[in-house]
This record gives structure tokens, C-alpha cells and sequence, in this order.
DNA sequence: ATAATTGCAAATAGTTTGCACCTAC
DNA sequence: GTAGGTGCAAACTATTTGCAATTAT
């Protein structure tokens, strides 16, 4: 899908979801939205910060954890594993690996076509009832090689 | 391999690891080693700490952060992905799944036998040199399900 | 002897919370 | 009008750093 019409399809799901759940769907909440969706790099919630600031000059970096947090909570957006301290997002939810550079952190996804096999078996897990997993590529990105 | 055989082989790396690289083997290194192979529970840095204290009253947490550091740097121990804050340990550092309860946060490994097809093809990222992965599994636990 | 490690205290980074004001519905 | 959201400042949690004292080799 083409970035543009992923940003409109993400701000068309929060739409849903505040309707659905009688929420309202601020400003900061839209932009929060078309931010992340407009970008493929996993920001960090700084990182969102920064860019949502030139929208909306005087939003707070608290607003936009608790719009992120929301999103998770929703479904909306997911937050991706990282052995780093750091936060990171993604507003594409669906079953795909992310590669990882170990030297600068970079995260970008790795498109599922590119990976034939890429349908785990799920795992049996004493005691454990699981539902999903994901996969992460470790590497160095070309600045870091 | 057996709990017990484990500890000795992860005790015997440790030691031959300070001797080729001219470093000191302390006690705390020592401790801090038999007790992260002697769990299975990927523990945080803190939960370390307080099972070293058993055996070194007086180690600082400082102490324990520093000497994960160091292991985690000379590939003794694994630093495993969890988009939660805190870091988390594995002295198990051959490429294997793990599973974790998303509403506890415990985690648990996945043994590879288990999986058939646990072997994934190294993907193609563009502009990224890719050398290992890690496999996630969520669920719930049976205490939170 | 000496180079490295340790413990303590203080600093820093990331994230969360309480509360008064504001905004979407 | 009202429930819920936002911004600010302060609190908290996880981690890191500077430095003097200690320890492994």
C-alpha cells in the first residue's frame, strides 16, 4: 500500500475507533496518527514528539505517550521489541518481521514476501496459551557496515 | 543439558574467556554468572541483584549492571528483546524462541525441538547486512489466563 | 606492583502521575 | 453541559557515571 493511502486508511481506523468507543478524536490524536503512519522508521515516542511539534507547536511529549499508549491499548498501533531501553512504534499492526541494526538501532521492516516460511508454527509451551509471535532480524544497516 | 552441567559449562566460559582477555575474575563475576545459568527465568537486572545478595551480602546493583555488560559484550549472555522497559538476561545464548505471557511479563524459553521449522531463511533488507534473528512468541501464562 | 573492578553517591534518561484547565461531543 | 483529554510540574524507575578504595593477577 502506498504510504498516502496508508496514512488515510490509519486516520480512517481512528476515526472508527473513537466513534466506536465514544471517545474524542483530538487534534492531537489525528496528528499523532498521521505521523506515525506517514513514516517507516519506528520512532521512538521522542521521535513522534519532534515531528507531531511542528503541527501542533505546543504539544506536550506526556500527551503523546498517553495518545501512543492508547493506540496500543486499541489495537491501533503496535509497540515493537527492543533490548534497547527505548520504546519504538509501528502503526502497520500486522504479522511482520522488523530487521534491527545492532550498531545504531535503526529499525525498518523486512517485507513478508521476502520471506517464504514466514508462517511459524505455533509453539507448544508448557502452561503458556499463545496467540502471536514476532520476528526480528539482527544487522548492520549500510552507514553502520 | 542438565541445571547443574549447565552452570559448571557457563562457569568454565566465563573463566577461559577472563584468561584470554587478561581480566580479572572476580568473585562478583563468578556469582553473578552461576546465577543467571542457574535460572531459566530470564531475569531483570535488578531480580539478578537480589539473588547475588544471597551469596555477596555487600554487591551493589551498580555492580551487577556493569558485569552483565561485560558478559553480554563478550557473548557469554544474551540481552533478550521485551518492548517493556527493563533489560532482561539469558545465559542460554544459542538461537532459540522465547515465549512471554504479555500480561505478566514472565518469559520462558521455547525449545527448539519443538519447532519445526525454526530455521528461517536470512532475509533480504535492503542496505542491511543481516547475520542472526530472534523469534517472540506472546501469550498468557496459565497464573494470568 | 599495577591495572582493573568495585561500591557509593550523584547524575541522567525514559516514563508516569496529580491536578487545574480546556475541548470534543 | 459533561466526560474525557491536555499541559505542566513533579515524581518515579531504570540505568549510567565519577571517583576513591579494593582486589585479582
Amino acid at each position: 500500500m502506498a504510504r498516502r493511502q496508508f496514512i488515510a486508511h490509519k486516520a480512517a481506523q481512528l476515526a472508527a475507533v473513537c466513534r466506536e468507543r465514544g471517545i474524542p478524536l483530538t487534534v492531537q490524536r489525528r496528528t499523532v496518527m498521521e505521523v506515525l503512519a506517514g513514516r517507516a522508521d519506528h520512532p521512538s515516542v521522542e521521535q513522534v514528539h519532534d515531528a507531531v511539534k511542528e503541527r501542533i507547536p505546543g504539544v506536550s511529549l506526556t500527551t503523546v505517550y498517553r495518545v501512543l499508549e492508547v493506540f496500543v491499548q486499541f489495537g491501533l498501533v503496535q509497540k515493537i521489541d527492543d533490548p534497547g531501553a527505548k520504546g519504538r512504534f509501528d502503526a502497520d499492526v500486522s504479522r511482520h518481521p522488523h530487521a534491527r541494526c545492532v550498531s545504531c538501532g535503526r529499525i525498518v521492516d523486512v517485507e513478508a514476501a521476502e520471506l517464504p516460511g514466514i508462517d511459524l508454527p505455533m509453539a507448544q509451551v508448557e502452561d503458556f496459551t499463545l496467540f502471536d509471535y514476532t520476528i526480528n532480524y539482527l544487522g548492520h544497516c549500510r552507514r553502520c557496515r
